[in-house]
DNA sequence: TTCTCATTTTCCTAAATGAGAATATGAATC
DNA sequence: GATTCATATTCTCATTTAGGAAAATGAGAA
């Protein structure tokens, strides 16, 4: 099904790697992981997209908003890739920050999130507007 | 020393995980190599220059020769990647038709095949010389 | 239906990557 | 020392990829 050239390229980008870490042992929503990672959504998007077709997150809709998780019940070569993440990437410096920061995030309500990101949409670096 | 994005990627390119398995029981020279693999010197020096920046292969010369292998001792990143590939990539065809190869290439003096590319170096795909 | 809104897709640009030809390197042999 | 030879590096070109802006999609709300 899935092979490991797929799902190793979708491991060797270190946002790719971060999103997935962030979906890892709970469901999170896109404005979540936007709001996680300093990239548009688009990127996000598309870095989210990745993982899904490598079978390494899947998504399930709920309204308007899309939340992506790691698996449940995951292939054995998906399983191990988990397996090798957990082993392997969660003593780094910028992972152990987004989990810090991912706490915070789970205390603000999906909606301001989207809403700050709405607002913020021409200015992200300074806040002109 | 090693971080998962590095390793991932040195994993995401067929070639490289083909020569990475290739290396993986047994020593092989760089000229077993580009026997098994169609692509310039050029390019399988570079894919296993990945490999060992990845801590995926080291490399010994042995005078005009250099024979690459998987790291006998490896770090835990390392030995869990070998241990991903093993699990994961030995049904596929071409690793299997590479298997067959190497055999074939084990059977046959480097000196005869470091010959027969330099001779071919004009056109691999035809004899025309 | 029309509007709003969260997310995805499309389109474009800049940077990274894979490939081979040509050249360089490092080591044996003459 | 000059030459030969196995491998590595450099250079250039074609392709891929990451990124954002803008348009499209799909779903609830008015």
């Amino acid at each position: 099904m899935f092979t490991l050239p797929t799902i190793a390229h979708a491991l060797s980008d270190t946002t790719r790697l971060r999103l997935l870490i962030a979906c890892l042992d709970k469901e999170r929503c896109v404005c979540q992981l936007v709001e996680l990672i300093d990239l548009s959504n688009a990127s996000i998007s598309k870095h989210l997209s990745t993982l899904k077709a490598a079978g390494l997150l899947e998504s399930r809709r709920e309204g308007r908003w899309v939340h992506y998780r790691a698996n449940p019940n995951p292939d054995s070569i998906i399983a191990d890739a988990y397996a090798l993440v957990r082993s392997h990437a969660m003593e780094d410096d910028q992972i152990q920050a987004d989990q810090i920061k991912l706490t915070e995030i789970d205390c603000i309500d999906p909606t301001e999130l989207a809403k700050k990101q709405r607002t913020a949409s021409c200015c992200t670096t300074n806040d002109c507007c």
